[in-house]
DNA sequence: TATGAATGAGGTTTCATTCAT
DNA sequence: CATGAATGAAACCTCATTCAT
């Protein structure tokens, strides 16, 4: 456990992200200020700014980071063809896509107010909007876009409302899937092979 | 008599809560300054503070009052049967109120972060549980808890995340209800008298 | 000479005010902080910013309130005959309003860079051309014109760069004046009279 | 070969000095920060640090060599008999220096409150000196200082005062010799020969 | 019922500078 | 010949809060 001054690694800004990250999913954007996440680090100050140019930087870098999954999640989706199957891995996917970056997004859910006019904001809205696309039918009735934006909005729920609640992790997971399944199934209509 | 916009004696409390709940609802809680709040009411700092002890009570106060209306339907929903109709009730009564005080609610989605460990936060999470309690069968299984949960969660995200889609606002809540109801009826379980 | 800490007084803008142009002027505009000027006058940061929005703003002010002579003087000189004898009363005037607010116009001779990009450096460069205009004669040829120009410029410098000449300082005051009167009156054109 | 704009090995001292200058004339000294110079030359800030020792070094070096014809005109005066026709082609010489160092004295005109007090602040001013001691009789009176003194600063201020009126600037440049001619002229005295 | 004046703490950001590589 | 990483100091500014009047 050396305690000497260690050497300038190359990972700082590494670094910056993780603590920044785990700050603002804790105490939110505003509360974490960067001279909270530099003494975390044990860094000065200017050296966060040597690596991002604004606090703002910061939160956008991580988001770009860790939102690629997402990106190419959404990326797969559009090739495949709108079965009741591929829907189903589309939230399966997006489930672990959650449950990786948990802290990112449990912290978009919680600061939203912040994250909406951050640069940052149109780029989630508009993806929501796309997700929910891919999963219901082009001319979908109200009623049924509102079950498939409500599969999707149980997902984020699960990950952090879910807290709450007693049961096993792994248990609510496959919970929380399991009703986003039924909804979309209701949604995709009967089958049309019957 | 006097059609000058006269400056409403006596009622500054209430206009300093309707002006703080449209700005913390617009820029969130910590972007709102109350310099902001003092100008637009065109009023100083100082006045706000003969009227409340600090900002964060400026937030309770609201929250107190605009939040009643819950209060009082979950003290009618503990003395009703558990029945589904009275579950139907209160989500329609749930949905009444959230649209009553559409700004405050909206502020409290967008707002997680900070609301969180304002005093008021384990309150607001208190009644979720409760909430829930009142609509889920006593022991049912994890996925109808989820099911409940899922149900008023809708009822929320049917507030705002809801207003990037198109179609009439009014058909909008009946799609959310119907959902609502589709979710609490599937976990209410099979009518014992069939 | 009471050394408690000493009532508020109602002129603390006044006082703000001066000292910030003692300081501007002494040392230049970027080179005196805002630490510095409320130290000086012992009293927080912030209380700077109780009465003026912005440093740039304390400048504006000082140069909105001391520049007002100059402006009537230009005001004055626009009804006047464009007679040499005006012309030399408007000299003296001008000599008269830059010894009333020396340090400000010393301070703006030094710090021309700063001030141009200031929101007043328009302000200031259109009012030399006006100055200019009001003592030329409408179509005077080119030389003419460089007279009228220096004959404004020598009174501006006799203000700060003679001080390095010995000599009385009355008597450079009269000896730049009277430079000054040698170039308009060349400038002026000989006597339609004669 | 290669016709690419190539980096250009050895010169960058000389490119540091180049961009210095045009952006300490362009926005002035304080407010141009080292990040800029370099960004503009698309160098490291550290890279300034090797050819320069500190930011006042860029610009002491840069006026170490800009203004050695200025030196070496001083020299030649001193060697010459005080005639009116040496004193003219001095005010020619200087002109020409003037021009021929445009931004180096731009800079200095709209910086004295920065050049002040860097160390060339005092041989600037011992200059000035020097040179109105060339241009006028061991005995003149004050006004006639005050007309050498007033000679030299007309050909600075038609460097950067005069380009807001309209005029050629070769014209403009004769009108200003022309001018200071007049001057100093003056300050000489009568032919002694007449 | 309010205001005018001020404070203390803290925010984000920028700067000139250093030094090992 | 130059960079990458970092620092310490200080800049401007904003905030919630106080208190005498």
């Amino acid at each position: 456990m050396g305690s000497t001054p260690q050497p300038r690694r190359g990972n700082t800004r590494q670094r910056i992200q993780d603590v920044a990250l785990e700050l603002f999913a804790e105490q939110g954007y505003e509360k974490t200020s960067l001279r909270e996440i530099s003494e975390k680090l044990d860094v000065t100050k200017a050296a966060l700014y040597y690596h991002f140019k604004t606090k703002e930087d910061i939160l956008i870098s991580i988001f770009e980071d860790l939102n690629r999954p997402v990106e190419e999640l959404i990326a797969w989706g559009k090739e495949q063809p709108r079965t009741l199957e591929t829907k189903k891995e589309l939230l399966i996917r997006y489930s672990d896509a959650l449950a990786a970056a948990a802290p990112l997004f449990r912290f978009m859910q919680e600061n939203q107010a912040t994250v909406r006019d951050l640069s940052i904001g149109e780029t989630i809205k508009g993806r929501v909007v796309t997700l929910v696309d891919l999963i219901k039918e082009p001319d979908a009735p109200l009623t049924d876009q509102v079950r498939c934006f409500t599969a999707l909005f149980t997902l984020h729920a699960g990950m952090f409302a879910l807290k709450d609640f007693d049961g096993d992790p792994e248990d609510k997971r496959k919970a929380v899937l399991e009703v986003a399944f039924d909804l979309i199934t209701q949604a995709h209509g009967p089958d049309p092979a019957s």
